[in-house]
DNA sequence: CGGTTACTTGACCATTCTCAACGCCGGTGG
DNA sequence: CCACCGGCGTTGAGAATGGTCAAGTAACCG
């Protein structure tokens, strides 16, 4: 299995030297059961990481125990960054499946912006993706119904996983549970259920044990309340002014 | 009137030549009018912004109309950096009330990448800082009640006027009107309306026609469902390893 | 002033939540 | 190999938070 580059590349290619680079990233793997936490809020800034096998969400606890994820990542994403900027970690992380991270000392930040402009922008870049990723969450949460989140959510899902070679044939693991999709939309478990029921009632998406099928994707693009945002690749590089 | 720096310096300091570039961007001033955009989604990606007075609001328009304001920006605030990673704009900015912006060209941020690590680092961390805060709000949104909805945004307006020096014993100037509220917290206008009304009945805030005040901030904090998050300053800077 | 915009309030409605029970499936231990 | 158990999914009935529609009032502005 190839590792998953896709999300390094997508706006800077790498150069040799550079992923000489990423390969010292990798060389120092730490595996995670299913539902272990990788660090939680309230937590020493001890690393970010990069995932290369496996689901990972990132969670904000409330005071009474209610919790919002507010990202699933998958593999090729980088986690943690957000708590580089704050005293103690700020996001819960967990393992939504067996995964496999790569934990990066908070000084190769550092380093690459010191060091090495190109991959400083993919960096930088990479974290505005992120930005108008949660932009589209809230969104979704905020300003639409239960059956428009969870259509919006699959399709997200479906094109991520597809950037990373993980679906096939439409079809693609689903290792969610309901009670997941349900702090992911802010949406009870009870609702999700029947949600879902609805959505595979009109035939759009089929459910299996693990494994979610979308029958119709056209279709489901059509019913989603939300345009998903069209990322900007090698341009956005140029743009910024191609720093060599 | 000092121009408000405070949030390009909270992670890195400037030096006497970072602050004459930063002089060099706010030579260039456009006055925005209150209601009238800066830029739409769609759009091309002309620049970013340096906010230096008033308040503008960002936000994503779905399909049919409804609209999720994902962000009120506050003088000081870099805005427009997360279409950077998009084809085209992918936010409405649109002032709420009248406002100076500077236009940056995004080449300016590959010339920082590329020149000075300091603000490099400076511009990444900030950037991490906003991803928290539009996570935090998602945390609202999905999970809380309209009544801890508001009060979490009210206490979060307040401790970002209070950075810049716009708060006046518990007091500020409150230009949004009941459907900006709503737009941002996913609630309609009416609902924040009684919701408002059954704030300061309670005695914790009280609202004149364009002022908003927090009478007892403990107390506010206490109904709050969130815990604000820690930001790191300088320390930020130093984890990273601070390259110089 | 007249007109527009924002704010208020009431009555009614519905999406979503709560509570509760039950069934299925996989895992584990006797 | 079977019986039990726990987690997850499913379903129903009733409640509630928040939405819709509609009308009226107060504030602002030319």
């Amino acid at each position: 299995m190839q590792p998953p580059y896709h999300r390094l590349e997508e706006f800077v290619s790498l150069s040799a030297d550079e992923a000489e680079i990423v390969k010292g990233w990798v060389a120092n793997k730490r595996a995670v059961k299913r539902y272990r936490a990788i660090h939680r809020e309230g937590e020493p800034v001890a690393a970010v990481y990069f995932l290369m096998d496996g689901w990972v969400g990132s969670s904000l606890m409330l005071r009474d125990g209610r919790r919002q994820i507010v990202k699933v990542h998958l593999p090729g994403d980088l986690l943690g960054f957000p708590s580089l900027a704050l005293s103690s970690v700020g996001e819960t992380l967990e393992a939504l499946t067996d995964a496999v991270v790569c934990p990066l000392p908070p000084g190769v930040v550092g380093k690459i912006l010191a060091e090495n402009p190109r991959m400083a922008a993919g960096l930088f870049l990479s974290t505005q993706k992120e930005r108008v990723a949660l932009m589209q969450q809230l969104a979704w949460v905020g300003a639409t119904s239960a059956l428009e989140r969870l259509i919006a959510f699959l399709l997200d899902l479906h094109d991520r996983l597809d950037a990373a070679h993980l679906v096939k044939d439409g079809s693609f693991e689903f290792p969610l549970t309901q009670q997941h999709l349900g702090e992911l939309l802010g949406l009870t478990t009870v609702h999700v259920n029947r949600t879902l029921r609805r959505l595979d009632e009109t035939g759009l998406v089929e459910r299996s044990r693990s494994r979610m099928r979308i029958k119709d994707i056209q279709e489901l693009r059509a019913a989603a309340a939300t345009v998903a945002p069209l990322f900007a690749g090698r341009d956005a590089w140029s743009r910024i002014g191609s720093p060599s």
